[in-house]
DNA sequence: CTGATAATGGACAGCGTGTTCAATAAGTGA
DNA sequence: TCACTTATTGAACACGCTGTCCATTATCAG
């Protein structure tokens, strides 16, 4: 229903335009206000001032909204990330994603806080996991330690990024880049301790 | 309802010992069948040959029910990492809850696999961080610092758990226990580097 | 202006939930 | 064994959310 190729520059409607918007932004609010589980399409659709039908026209469920307004999210992280110069031991992408999160912190508590869905959780998480493997040296990713590593790294910096939006931390990005850092030195650093 | 109290030694009617015999099993089943997401009311009460209106009046929903099954899961974990020396550096309960993990692991499959329920996960998520902290120095544990590294470590073991059982890794326990604690050192070595 | 396309709201069937109730079955204690 | 107590059962019910369909209306692009 809806083709994207490249070569195909196609003008979008302009009341698609403003339908998508409309339910993006009632997306954000609502996740913001009670957190995705809690998100029903009755709702969605109320906030977003659109018929109910009209959303159907667009995804075939609320997941399929989300996962639009994620892509933004990656490619936000993926430009600050090519713009770092990665140093040895560690991840081109980390700098970018604290200061990313703790900008727009509002949208990520509503996204790892408790009450959020765990749908969207595990989109993050797998982003992380899939960032992790591309930041490695790119022979190394093959095997099945740095896998491991990925996984154990990813589930660590969620886990740890969680925790500081949990209760209003005072800690500055900084700190906690430099805390992932230091306890992620034995997987980041090539050689053997 | 059903009021447990230690002193009060009532004897269980037997008929609900079957009752919640049978649903635990169905449980389980299910859950390795399909994952605990795709489980609904109805089917636990065929799979456990028991009326739906039964069900409704021991749990209140499912989740009441898995809570119940958890209980056991934490204690068995509590009693192997009590019986094992924690070394400097280490947490008790680790070797402990990788082997256990390893020798059940079709349950683990279930519970931590990506068609899992993320109720589950987070459940088990919990029971990690709780423990990570229970085993930390005792006067440790208060500060902030101490309450990252839980949910640091807590975030890492958990993922490097789940990418273990998630394709049937031929890696062996000792082997995973070795990598957390390799990994883990700067957060796990009391003094810093 | 005009043809094309999107938005709308109401109706619909489907499905799972949690509750209630009277009838039945099974445990318990003597 | 008997009487009493309690659990189980299945059916029925209202509820809420889902996803689909369709005829009507509004808006767009050229």
């Amino acid at each position: 229903m809806n083709n994207r190729l490249p070569a195909d520059a196609k003008v979008v409607d302009r009341r698609v335009q403003r339908t998508r918007e409309a339910l993006r932004d009632a997306m954000m609010a609502l996740m913001l206000e009670r957190g995705w589980d809690a998100i029903d399409v009755q709702t969605l659709c109320e906030q977003a001032n659109i018929g109910r039908s009209t959303f159907y026209q667009h995804y075939a469920n609320k997941e399929e909204l989300l996962k639009a307004s994620f892509t933004g999210l990656r490619n936000a992280l993926m430009a600050r990330a090519v713009a770092n110069t990665s140093m040895p031991g560690q991840l081109a992408f980390v700098p970018g994603l604290i200061a990313h999160v703790y900008e727009v912190q509002h949208m990520f508590r509503a996204m790892l806080g408790r009450r959020s869905g765990h749908y969207v959780q595990d989109r993050f998480r797998e982003l992380l996991i899939e960032m992790v493997l591309a930041g490695m040296p790119p022979g190394k990713s093959r095997n099945w330690q740095a896998q491991a590593q990925a996984h154990y790294l990813a589930g660590a910096l969620f886990e740890l990024l969680a925790w500081w939006l949990g209760n209003n931390r005072p800690q500055k990005p900084k700190e906690i880049e430099a805390l992932f850092y230091q306890w992620s030195k034995p997987v980041l650093t090539p050689s053997s301790p």
